[in-house]
DNA sequence: TTCCTTGCAAATCGTTTGCATAATG
DNA sequence: CATTATGCAAACGATTTGCAAGGAA
Protein backbone atom coordinates (compact mmCIF):
# COMPACT_ATOMS: atom_id res chain seq x y z
CA UNK A 1 0.00 0.00 0.00
CA UNK A 2 2.82 2.09 0.35
CA UNK A 3 3.29 4.38 -2.62
CA UNK A 4 6.13 4.28 -5.13
CA UNK A 5 7.68 7.10 -7.11
CA UNK A 6 6.51 6.71 -10.41
CA UNK A 7 7.39 9.16 -13.45
CA UNK A 8 3.84 9.07 -15.43
CA UNK A 9 2.00 9.72 -12.40
CA UNK A 10 4.23 13.00 -12.36
CA UNK A 11 4.04 13.66 -16.02
CA UNK A 12 -0.20 13.50 -15.09
CA UNK A 13 -0.11 15.46 -12.26
CA UNK A 14 2.30 18.58 -14.04
CA UNK A 15 0.27 18.11 -17.04
CA UNK A 16 -3.19 18.76 -15.19
CA UNK A 17 -0.76 21.43 -13.30
CA UNK A 18 -0.48 23.30 -16.46
CA UNK A 19 -4.26 23.38 -17.54
CA UNK A 20 -7.26 25.28 -15.97
CA UNK A 21 -9.56 24.15 -18.59
CA UNK A 22 -10.79 20.69 -16.60
CA UNK A 23 -9.53 17.86 -19.11
CA UNK A 24 -10.97 14.64 -19.27
CA UNK A 25 -9.04 11.28 -18.78
CA UNK A 26 -8.55 10.99 -23.01
CA UNK A 27 -7.18 14.41 -23.17
CA UNK A 28 -4.45 13.69 -20.56
CA UNK A 29 -4.21 10.68 -22.06
CA UNK A 30 -3.33 12.40 -25.30
CA UNK A 31 -0.83 15.03 -24.12
CA UNK A 32 1.21 12.76 -21.69
CA UNK A 33 1.69 10.46 -24.70
CA UNK A 34 3.55 13.07 -26.17
CA UNK A 35 5.89 12.84 -23.59
CA UNK A 36 5.79 9.17 -22.59
CA UNK A 37 4.76 7.63 -25.78
CA UNK A 38 4.43 4.00 -24.48
CA UNK A 39 2.03 4.91 -21.56
CA UNK A 40 -0.95 3.54 -21.11
CA UNK A 41 -5.03 4.86 -20.76
CA UNK A 42 -5.16 2.38 -18.16
CA UNK A 43 -2.52 4.05 -16.23
CA UNK A 44 -3.75 7.73 -16.75
CA UNK A 45 -7.03 6.09 -15.14
CA UNK A 46 -5.23 4.56 -12.49
CA UNK A 47 -3.29 7.97 -11.78
CA UNK A 48 -5.99 10.01 -11.85
CA UNK A 49 -7.99 8.04 -9.56
CA UNK A 50 -4.99 7.84 -7.13
CA UNK A 51 -4.14 11.46 -7.69
CA UNK A 52 -7.91 12.04 -6.44
CA UNK A 53 -8.38 9.62 -3.78
CA UNK A 54 -5.01 11.23 -2.04
CA UNK A 55 -6.58 14.71 -2.92
CA UNK A 56 -4.35 15.93 -5.02
CA UNK A 57 -6.68 16.71 -7.82
CA UNK A 58 -10.37 17.04 -7.63
CA UNK A 59 -13.00 14.85 -10.27
CA UNK A 60 -15.62 16.43 -11.24
CA UNK A 61 -18.98 14.54 -12.45
CA UNK A 62 -20.95 17.15 -14.60
CA UNK A 63 -23.22 14.76 -16.10
CA UNK A 64 -21.77 15.03 -19.81
CA UNK A 65 -20.75 11.97 -19.65
CA UNK A 66 -16.88 11.94 -19.22
CA UNK A 67 -14.99 12.66 -15.44
CA UNK A 68 -13.27 15.89 -15.76
CA UNK A 69 -10.07 16.92 -13.59
CA UNK A 70 -9.14 19.75 -11.88
CA UNK A 71 -5.42 20.34 -10.44
CA UNK A 72 -6.77 23.24 -8.42
CA UNK A 73 -8.49 21.44 -5.29
CA UNK A 74 -9.82 25.12 -3.54
CA UNK A 75 -13.10 25.32 -2.63
CA UNK A 76 -14.11 26.83 -6.17
CA UNK A 77 -17.34 26.36 -8.50
CA UNK A 78 -17.67 25.49 -12.34
CA UNK A 79 -19.63 27.09 -15.16
CA UNK A 80 -20.35 24.60 -17.96
CA UNK A 81 -21.00 26.71 -21.66
CA UNK A 82 -23.97 24.83 -22.82
CA UNK A 83 -22.68 25.73 -26.35
CA UNK A 84 -19.08 25.18 -26.77
CA UNK A 85 -18.81 22.77 -23.55
CA UNK A 86 -15.96 24.45 -21.84
CA UNK A 87 -15.53 24.37 -18.36
CA UNK A 88 -14.76 27.57 -16.63
CA UNK A 89 -14.01 28.07 -13.20
CA UNK A 90 -15.91 30.89 -10.87
CA UNK A 91 -14.94 33.30 -8.84
CA UNK A 92 -17.63 34.16 -6.63
CA UNK A 93 -18.37 34.41 -2.65
CA UNK A 94 -18.84 31.29 -0.72
CA UNK A 95 -22.17 29.86 -0.80
CA UNK A 96 -21.00 27.68 2.09
CA UNK A 97 -24.75 28.68 3.77
CA UNK A 98 -26.60 26.68 1.68
CA UNK A 99 -26.01 23.60 3.95
CA UNK A 100 -27.35 25.59 6.48
CA UNK A 101 -30.48 26.04 4.47
CA UNK A 102 -30.46 22.78 3.62
CA UNK A 103 -30.20 21.27 6.89
CA UNK A 104 -33.59 23.53 8.03
CA UNK A 105 -36.09 20.58 8.94
CA UNK A 106 -34.34 17.58 7.98
CA UNK A 107 -33.16 14.73 9.73
CA UNK A 108 -29.86 14.19 9.28
CA UNK A 109 -26.44 15.66 8.62
CA UNK A 110 -25.81 18.34 5.63
CA UNK A 111 -22.05 17.46 5.14
CA UNK A 112 -21.21 19.60 2.12
CA UNK A 113 -22.82 20.00 -1.46
CA UNK A 114 -22.07 19.69 -4.96
CA UNK A 115 -23.02 22.93 -7.58
CA UNK A 116 -22.14 23.53 -10.89
CA UNK A 117 -23.56 26.24 -12.96
CA UNK A 118 -24.11 26.47 -16.33
CA UNK A 119 -25.42 28.82 -19.25
CA UNK A 120 -23.74 30.51 -22.20
CA UNK A 121 -20.23 31.40 -22.00
CA UNK A 122 -18.99 35.24 -23.08
CA UNK A 123 -17.10 34.23 -25.82
CA UNK A 124 -20.41 32.17 -27.42
CA UNK A 125 -22.51 34.61 -26.16
CA UNK A 126 -21.05 37.21 -28.27
CA UNK A 127 -20.63 34.82 -31.21
CA UNK A 128 -23.25 35.75 -34.37
CA UNK A 129 -25.07 33.00 -34.54
CA UNK A 130 -24.24 30.96 -37.74
CA UNK B 1 -42.56 12.56 -35.06
CA UNK B 2 -45.90 12.21 -33.14
CA UNK B 3 -45.86 10.36 -30.71
CA UNK B 4 -48.41 7.00 -30.12
CA UNK B 5 -49.33 6.10 -27.17
CA UNK B 6 -47.30 2.76 -25.56
CA UNK B 7 -49.07 1.10 -22.68
CA UNK B 8 -45.15 0.45 -21.37
CA UNK B 9 -44.52 4.14 -21.06
CA UNK B 10 -47.54 4.51 -19.15
CA UNK B 11 -46.92 1.71 -16.82
CA UNK B 12 -42.67 3.02 -16.37
CA UNK B 13 -44.26 6.62 -16.02
CA UNK B 14 -47.20 5.45 -13.29
CA UNK B 15 -44.14 3.44 -11.11
CA UNK B 16 -42.39 6.51 -11.54
CA UNK B 17 -44.87 8.66 -10.09
CA UNK B 18 -45.44 5.81 -7.01
CA UNK B 19 -41.61 6.31 -6.08
CA UNK B 20 -39.97 8.52 -4.52
CA UNK B 21 -36.31 7.38 -4.05
CA UNK B 22 -35.61 8.43 -7.45
CA UNK B 23 -34.94 5.01 -8.85
CA UNK B 24 -32.47 3.86 -11.70
CA UNK B 25 -33.38 2.55 -14.80
CA UNK B 26 -32.40 -1.15 -13.53
CA UNK B 27 -34.70 -0.44 -11.09
CA UNK B 28 -37.25 0.49 -13.14
CA UNK B 29 -36.85 -2.29 -15.35
CA UNK B 30 -37.20 -4.53 -12.44
CA UNK B 31 -40.67 -3.68 -11.17
CA UNK B 32 -42.19 -3.00 -14.88
CA UNK B 33 -41.14 -5.95 -15.38
CA UNK B 34 -43.58 -7.53 -12.97
CA UNK B 35 -46.43 -6.37 -14.94
CA UNK B 36 -45.08 -6.80 -18.13
CA UNK B 37 -42.51 -9.76 -18.08
CA UNK B 38 -41.25 -9.43 -22.06
CA UNK B 39 -40.25 -5.69 -21.25
CA UNK B 40 -37.04 -4.71 -22.38
CA UNK B 41 -34.34 -2.68 -20.76
CA UNK B 42 -33.98 -0.90 -24.36
CA UNK B 43 -37.73 -0.16 -24.59
CA UNK B 44 -37.71 1.22 -20.54
CA UNK B 45 -34.17 3.04 -21.58
CA UNK B 46 -35.87 4.89 -24.24
CA UNK B 47 -39.19 5.78 -22.42
CA UNK B 48 -37.62 6.96 -20.19
CA UNK B 49 -34.90 9.26 -22.31
CA UNK B 50 -38.58 10.15 -23.98
CA UNK B 51 -40.16 11.11 -20.84
CA UNK B 52 -36.98 13.22 -19.88
CA UNK B 53 -37.51 14.90 -23.14
CA UNK B 54 -40.69 15.87 -22.89
CA UNK B 55 -40.43 17.37 -19.36
CA UNK B 56 -42.72 14.44 -17.92
CA UNK B 57 -40.03 12.83 -15.49
CA UNK B 58 -36.43 14.52 -14.96
CA UNK B 59 -33.63 12.76 -15.49
CA UNK B 60 -30.41 12.67 -12.23
CA UNK B 61 -26.90 12.83 -12.65
CA UNK B 62 -25.36 11.93 -9.43
CA UNK B 63 -22.20 11.25 -10.11
CA UNK B 64 -22.57 7.73 -8.79
CA UNK B 65 -22.34 5.94 -12.04
CA UNK B 66 -25.88 5.88 -12.84
CA UNK B 67 -28.75 7.87 -13.99
CA UNK B 68 -31.89 8.40 -11.51
CA UNK B 69 -35.08 9.18 -12.40
CA UNK B 70 -37.72 11.35 -10.52
CA UNK B 71 -41.25 11.63 -11.25
CA UNK B 72 -42.05 14.80 -9.42
CA UNK B 73 -40.44 17.89 -11.78
CA UNK B 74 -41.08 20.17 -9.22
CA UNK B 75 -38.04 22.34 -8.32
CA UNK B 76 -36.48 21.15 -5.23
CA UNK B 77 -33.32 19.74 -4.22
CA UNK B 78 -31.67 16.10 -3.72
CA UNK B 79 -29.55 14.76 -0.74
CA UNK B 80 -27.29 11.93 -0.99
CA UNK B 81 -26.39 9.65 1.93
CA UNK B 82 -22.62 8.93 1.68
CA UNK B 83 -23.66 5.63 4.21
CA UNK B 84 -26.81 3.84 2.35
CA UNK B 85 -26.56 5.66 -0.97
CA UNK B 86 -30.54 6.66 -0.67
CA UNK B 87 -31.13 9.91 -2.21
CA UNK B 88 -34.05 11.99 -0.56
CA UNK B 89 -36.21 14.80 -1.52
CA UNK B 90 -34.87 18.22 0.56
CA UNK B 91 -38.01 20.92 1.41
CA UNK B 92 -35.70 24.17 1.74
CA UNK B 93 -36.18 27.41 0.48
CA UNK B 94 -34.85 28.07 -3.00
CA UNK B 95 -31.26 29.37 -3.49
CA UNK B 96 -31.87 30.91 -7.16
CA UNK B 97 -30.03 33.45 -5.93
CA UNK B 98 -26.59 31.79 -5.99
CA UNK B 99 -27.28 32.36 -10.17
CA UNK B 100 -26.57 35.73 -9.37
CA UNK B 101 -23.82 35.07 -6.78
CA UNK B 102 -21.80 33.33 -9.71
CA UNK B 103 -22.43 36.54 -12.04
CA UNK B 104 -20.96 38.44 -10.34
CA UNK B 105 -17.41 39.61 -11.96
CA UNK B 106 -18.37 36.85 -14.98
CA UNK B 107 -18.37 37.63 -18.18
CA UNK B 108 -21.49 35.57 -19.81
CA UNK B 109 -25.37 33.91 -19.06
CA UNK B 110 -25.49 32.14 -16.17
CA UNK B 111 -28.94 30.18 -16.96
CA UNK B 112 -29.17 27.98 -13.66
CA UNK B 113 -27.44 25.72 -11.81
CA UNK B 114 -27.31 21.88 -10.62
CA UNK B 115 -27.05 21.14 -6.81
CA UNK B 116 -27.69 18.64 -4.75
CA UNK B 117 -26.38 17.68 -0.65
CA UNK B 118 -24.45 14.56 0.41
CA UNK B 119 -23.77 14.15 4.03
CA UNK B 120 -25.67 11.03 6.38
CA UNK B 121 -29.31 10.47 6.83
CA UNK B 122 -31.35 10.35 9.50
CA UNK B 123 -31.47 6.63 9.95
CA UNK B 124 -28.11 6.05 9.14
CA UNK B 125 -26.80 8.82 12.02
CA UNK B 126 -29.09 7.09 14.33
CA UNK B 127 -27.72 3.69 13.77
CA UNK B 128 -25.15 1.97 15.69
CA UNK B 129 -21.68 1.24 13.44
CA UNK B 130 -21.13 -2.14 12.92
C1' DT C 1 14.42 -8.88 -3.45
C1' DT C 2 10.04 -7.07 -2.34
C1' DC C 3 6.14 -5.07 -3.91
C1' DC C 4 4.28 -1.12 -6.43
C1' DT C 5 3.53 0.34 -11.25
C1' DT C 6 3.19 -0.34 -16.00
C1' DG C 7 1.43 -1.71 -20.72
C1' DC C 8 -1.62 -4.44 -22.91
C1' DA C 9 -5.82 -6.51 -23.68
C1' DA C 10 -9.89 -8.24 -22.09
C1' DA C 11 -13.71 -7.31 -19.15
C1' DT C 12 -17.41 -4.40 -17.00
C1' DC C 13 -21.07 -1.35 -16.62
C1' DG C 14 -24.54 1.73 -17.98
C1' DT C 15 -26.72 3.11 -21.96
C1' DT C 16 -27.78 3.32 -26.95
C1' DT C 17 -28.97 1.47 -31.38
C1' DG C 18 -30.23 -1.53 -35.70
C1' DC C 19 -33.54 -4.39 -37.18
C1' DA C 20 -37.57 -7.18 -38.00
C1' DT C 21 -42.08 -7.52 -35.85
C1' DA C 22 -46.10 -5.79 -33.22
C1' DA C 23 -49.19 -2.10 -31.91
C1' DT C 24 -51.33 2.50 -32.54
C1' DG C 25 -53.87 6.09 -35.10
C1' DC D 1 -52.05 1.83 -44.27
C1' DA D 2 -48.55 4.80 -42.46
C1' DT D 3 -45.81 5.25 -38.75
C1' DT D 4 -44.31 4.74 -34.03
C1' DA D 5 -43.01 1.43 -30.39
C1' DT D 6 -41.25 -3.01 -29.01
C1' DG D 7 -38.06 -6.98 -27.95
C1' DC D 8 -33.88 -8.76 -28.79
C1' DA D 9 -29.17 -8.65 -29.33
C1' DA D 10 -25.33 -6.41 -30.78
C1' DA D 11 -22.76 -2.09 -30.38
C1' DC D 12 -20.92 1.71 -27.68
C1' DG D 13 -18.11 4.72 -24.78
C1' DA D 14 -16.04 5.44 -20.50
C1' DT D 15 -13.70 3.24 -17.02
C1' DT D 16 -11.76 -0.80 -14.58
C1' DT D 17 -9.14 -4.92 -14.06
C1' DG D 18 -6.05 -9.34 -14.55
C1' DC D 19 -1.72 -10.47 -15.64
C1' DA D 20 3.10 -10.88 -16.76
C1' DA D 21 6.98 -7.85 -17.10
C1' DG D 22 9.47 -3.51 -15.55
C1' DG D 23 11.03 -0.18 -12.03
C1' DA D 24 11.49 1.86 -7.34
C1' DA D 25 12.85 1.25 -2.44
Amino acid sequence: MALKYSRQREAIKEFLCTRKDHPTADVVYANVSRQYPNISLGTVYRNLTLLADMGEIRRLHLGDGQDHFDADTSEHYHFICQKCGRVMDLQMESIEKINDLAGVGFDGQIAGHITYFYGVCGECSTQKQQ
